[in-house]
DNA sequence: CTTAGTGCAAAGATTTTGCAACACC
DNA sequence: GGTGTTGCAAAATCTTTGCACTAAG
């Protein structure tokens, strides 16, 4: 085994990989929609609109939406709606791979393997014929600190 | 098997216990509210305060709101949050046996057992010492017509 | 009569949008 | 220089709250 892997099978995984595609996806790429990809990939985990704005002082709100739904739309990111609050991102990348699960109690989240959820996942994909969205989703409940 | 039965083991389930829940929890129940707590009643599936609204011309919404939460606080009602748009209210009793899916194509929602999550949830709380509430939540994806 | 409930209007919070100035290529 | 982008302010949406008025018990 490797202790390090390359991401080879990420796709747009790495900052200009994501500028050629935004190119080719039509937009310009200025300076300001660099700032904002650059903070998007320096996070770890999830983050809120409002994160990214006490990062960027002088990248304003609207224009930070408007270049996560970019990011959205070419799929670098991916957002899912907590039970109160603002929308959490997150690298498209995590959020296939990870559920959130968010303490209603203390508000604080945690993320577990979307594994957890395949046998769910098929079971509604073939009873019902809905397909759970991968990660796409938080759920609500209590931490093991507030229980 | 019987082709009707009564719901003897729900707790809270007819008006008139609702009604002395309300006021052994301190508070009084007047016309208003009766209208409100009538019409919750008389809902089959979830439904948003704004329907509520719809069928209370004479009742402002911030009441329905309030007497949602009241409701909620004795246990009568839960409520969910979706992807997008306004909470989803429904019978506490439904909450506990249902799974809310949401079709992030045509908006639809559709309503599965909870028993479907059962071995997710007992990974979690294993696991992670996580504790999913009890159907207390939303989960997006795409319906069998949208896919 | 005293406390609790209601309507209204306004504020909060989050996100979106119209528009004019500006930057990209 | 023409099209796409940004900032700003305002709107949209959903929900909560302060306050004066009314109703409940």
């Amino acid at each position: 085994m490797t202790t390090s892997r390359r991401t080879t099978a990420t796709p747009l995984a790495d900052f200009d990989e994501i500028v050629s595609a935004l190119r080719i996806a039509g937009h310009n790429v200025g300076a300001t929609r660099r700032e904002v990809l650059a903070v998007v990939l320096a996070r770890d985990g999830a983050f809120t609109a409002d994160d990214l704005a006490a990062s960027l002082d002088d990248v304003h709100v609207s224009t930070i939406y408007r270049s996560l739904a970019l990011l959205e739309e070419i799929g670098v990111v991916d957002h899912v709606h907590l039970a109160h609050g603002p929308a959490l991102y997150e690298r498209a990348a995590l959020a296939g791979t990870q559920q959130h699960l968010v303490c209603e109690v203390c508000g604080g989240h945690l993320s577990v393997p979307s594994t957890v959820f395949d046998e769910a996942r098929r079971s509604v994909e073939h009873d019902y014929g809905f397909a759970l969205g991968g990660g796409h989703f938080a759920l609500t409940g209590r931490c093991a600190d507030c229980r």
